[in-house]
DNA sequence: AGTATGTCAGTCAGTACTGACAGTCTATTT
DNA sequence: AAATAGACTGTCAGTACTGACTGACATACT
């Protein structure tokens, strides 16, 4: 077991075929045949390691959600300039999401009952982000810097935007051709900023 | 057959019961039975009406799949004053996408392989979406009516926002709890109306 | 008579999951 | 150096169940 190399376990492979393979087919689109092969591995070992295909599917969920606080990241880096705070909560949103990306596009998937709690999971993310901006766009109207009505719909319509782009770009929807995220990013703060603008 | 009476016929009922299945668990998590019960129809029913599973969901997808052309309806309703314009166009997109939510759904769930083309005709409003609100954007700018920059990009942005709440609400989601599409609607038009202000 | 449906029994393929046995590799012991 | 033990994996054959789909026959309604 030389967990220093660059070879990832037999458990670890196994995951990371169950996820990309339940995102892209779904749960039951899958057979333990197929995550087996994909993994290199006989589907007795994929039997030996998880005993069952719904315990793999949570292992892997368990294993590779990524869940920190929003909170923290956010705590000290504000300058409290909008365009700049506006900047670095979208970059650090499209970074969590695609992070967990093809957590998400499972719990897209599947329906709850077959995934026990996945979605609360997935939910926690967004939440977080609607009370910290809200927040601050209520300290932000307080120092006079913006206009000072509905700052919860206005984090929230920020949030859409970005989430809407997001959904967008997952599986390579590719509805939009010829238009990328960087772009789109820099002009929607902008354009919040000035909708903003006291 | 009296197709002017109230009652569905068989095919309907198999087909309605089939939208509904499949975009909640999938189509590989529904069974034959499951849907003709559904229908209050015998499973032998289904097959011979519809001869397999994957011909039945076909079916479905092309007697509900509602594909207007979206500029016919804004040709002639388009006022030239942005709020009521953008109020217009929101309010028209989330119909359309209303109308289409289980189809939605199943694509969302199922990959292309499983769906030939089904993909394709998702994806039909939204393109011509962004075409519409790009122009309107090109044309009002040039009346001096708004700021002249990144017409696309404001297009796209704008279309985000909505999509994004619509995605949010597909399957009640609730991540956001409080939150609801009306009034967000309603001020995410006078924030972008705001925005765009020369 | 003709059409739509239900019932029932059954076929066939796929799929999660198991048990028995054997091979390989590594570390430890002799 | 050789032998041994233990952990991990593969193969293979097989079980049990599910689910799409069929055929034969009966029933009801028009």
């Amino acid at each position: 077991m030389d967990s220093s190399s660059g070879k990832l376990e037999s458990s670890d492979k196994l995951l990371l075929a169950a996820l990309h393979l339940i995102a892209e087919k779904g749960y039951n689109g899958v057979t333990t045949q197929e995550i087996a092969t994909a993994a290199g591995l006989s589907e007795k070992t994929l039997f030996r390691h998880f005993g069952s295909k719904q315990k793999l599917l949570e292992a892997a969920f368990d294993r590779y959600h990524y869940a920190a606080e929003m909170k923290k990241l956010f705590a000290e880096k504000l300058v409290w300039d909008l365009e700049k705070d506006l900047l670095l909560v979208t970059t650090t949103y499209h970074e969590i999401m695609n992070r967990n990306r093809k957590m998400i596009q499972i719990s897209l998937k599947e329906d709850e009952g077959q995934l026990p709690g996945f979605r609360e999971r997935t939910q926690k993310h967004p939440q977080q982000l609607l009370e910290i901006l809200t927040n601050y766009f209520i300290d932000m109207s307080s120092k006079g810097k913006i206009v000072t009505a509905n700052p919860e719909l206005h984090a929230f319509t920020f949030i859409m935007m970005h989430f809407g782009a997001f959904m967008n770009d997952l599986d390579s929807h590719k509805s939009y051709p010829g238009i990328t995220l960087e772009p789109f990013v820099q002009e929607s703060v902008r354009l919040f900023a000035r909708a903003l603008r006291p």
